[in-house]
DNA sequence: CGCGGACATTGACACAGATCAATAAAGTGC
DNA sequence: GCACTTTATTGATCTGTGTCAATGTCCGCG
């Protein structure tokens, strides 16, 4: 039997509340648009910004096919993207953790293509777009970041089609529990021992699994001592040797700046 | 014995010669970054342009970890990006046609992350960095052309997450294929027959597939009238029984504005 | 023109991971 | 606290593709 000595599920990341904040007093700043601005910027940036009330698990913060009006913060939570095929299963294109924008795949056809919904109690910024452009146009800081976090995304979604044409699926979930870990550290909270919002079906559908191996893979990684496991909280008890199980995609595209 | 009637190799799409024209009068303008600019504006964006001498097949246009200065647009022929994993062999992680750009991935790090080099003799357009940057503060055309670009590479990269992540072998070739066959299309060549610039290898590197298992696909969907191959040289017969094996990313990323 | 190397195709076989099925454990509501 | 639903785990079997091997075809070069 493992016990946990951190993170008890309200300090886990992403669930703390923030309350009504403006951007300049976000904990999130230095990860999310505000990069590099000062507050005369925040201030502009604040009134294109709505904070609204709390998504609940499993709440949509839009559909596949809504008109795109907005891009998307997430501020507390964390929320998961997908597409549902014909036949009505789903597949998971992303989880979108505190810091980090949903909607950037929807600016090129203003229809979001993917929906997006809470994998737990969530908060997030709507960011409206056409604000978004109308001040990137006078805010030099403002067009560098969304730029930067447009690019990263791609370098990111690019990392993820290595992973799932190249890797075995031992290797894409080392990837995926590494790159979670990475942007767990990032926010502040350990690496090494976090909450899985996300259910083991859509940790399969997004590395292209099944459930059950899925679930065989977690056993098999706590056999050999990788890791501990118990539900949804994870321990990472060897990094180093998930990274290298991960391979070229152990890193992720949110580790650097 | 099948014989194509069509494209020649000369006439093939992306080979013919642009010369050395300003994208005013450059016949990918309205694919390419000069969309909904003006003269004055396209002589602007000409400043920051330079055309650089054509690249032969195999030529590298930049390597994997070079700093990023420029961004790059096809202007004829086609290039691939790739990544060299430690034990030497490649991954594909696109094909570029005449009027897209590359090195997109690189804006985040200042550094490219993948490698490119020419699948056929190519041209191509360098768009200094910063000075695309500082443009898109002056032109609102130009940001907004450059956002709405990167937006639908995300959303063309995670339309091959899924692919990759659920879709057999042959749903994907097929959407490879609907895919090339639709940019083809855009930029006015015939989307029923076309010539592949990249190898078998490159498919079944992009695909996640092994290359016996893309020329096995080649020879079934040829067996069942789907599309006639020669080598490099496709014809698509039935486009609609294509784009359905290829199911939800049958379109691909490209087919709308 | 013919030789050599790269690329493509085809076949035989093996195996990683999907699928099917059953059980267990954890939430959730009354 | 107890049924009920959902989610996770484990086992047994089946199959799509990868791998290995051999052959065929094209293309560039001397």
């Amino acid at each position: 039997m493992v016990y946990f000595m951190t993170s008890s599920k309200d300090e886990a990341c992403g669930t703390v509340c923030h309350g009504n904040v403006a951007c300049q007093d976000c904990s999130l700043h230095q990860l999310c648009l505000p990069v590099g601005l000062d507050s005369a910027d925040l201030a502009l940036l604040d009134r294109i910004i709505r904070r609204r009330r709390p998504l609940r698990r499993g709440e949509y913060l839009f559909r596949a096919g809504d008109p795109m009006r907005a891009v998307y913060a997430v501020r507390s939570g964390s929320v998961k993207t997908f597409t549902c095929s014909s036949d009505g299963d789903e597949h998971v294109t992303g989880f979108h953790l505190p810091g980090e924008l949903i909607g950037l795949d929807a600016i090129g056809a203003a229809v979001h293509p993917r929906s997006a919904r809470a994998l737990e109690t969530s908060s997030v910024c709507e960011v409206a777009y056409e604000g978004l452009e109308e001040l990137s146009m006078k805010i030099r800081g403002l067009q560098r970041q969304l730029l930067r976090l447009m690019s990263r995304e791609i370098h990111h979604d690019e990392t993820m089609m290595i992973l799932l044409g190249g890797m075995a699926a031992e290797g894409r979930l080392a990837a995926l529990l590494s790159n979670i870990a990475a942007r767990v550290g990032e926010r502040g909270f350990s690496p090494r021992a976090f909450h899985l919002s996300m259910s083991r079906n859509d940790i399969g559908s997004y590395l292209g699994l099944a459930v059950e191996t899925v679930s065989r893979l977690f056993t098999r990684l706590q056999a050999e001592g990788l890791l501990s496991v118990q539900r949804k909280q994870v321990m990472i008890h060897d990094p180093d040797r998930l990274r290298r199980l991960a391979g070229v995609c152990g890193d992720g595209a949110y580790q650097s700046r």
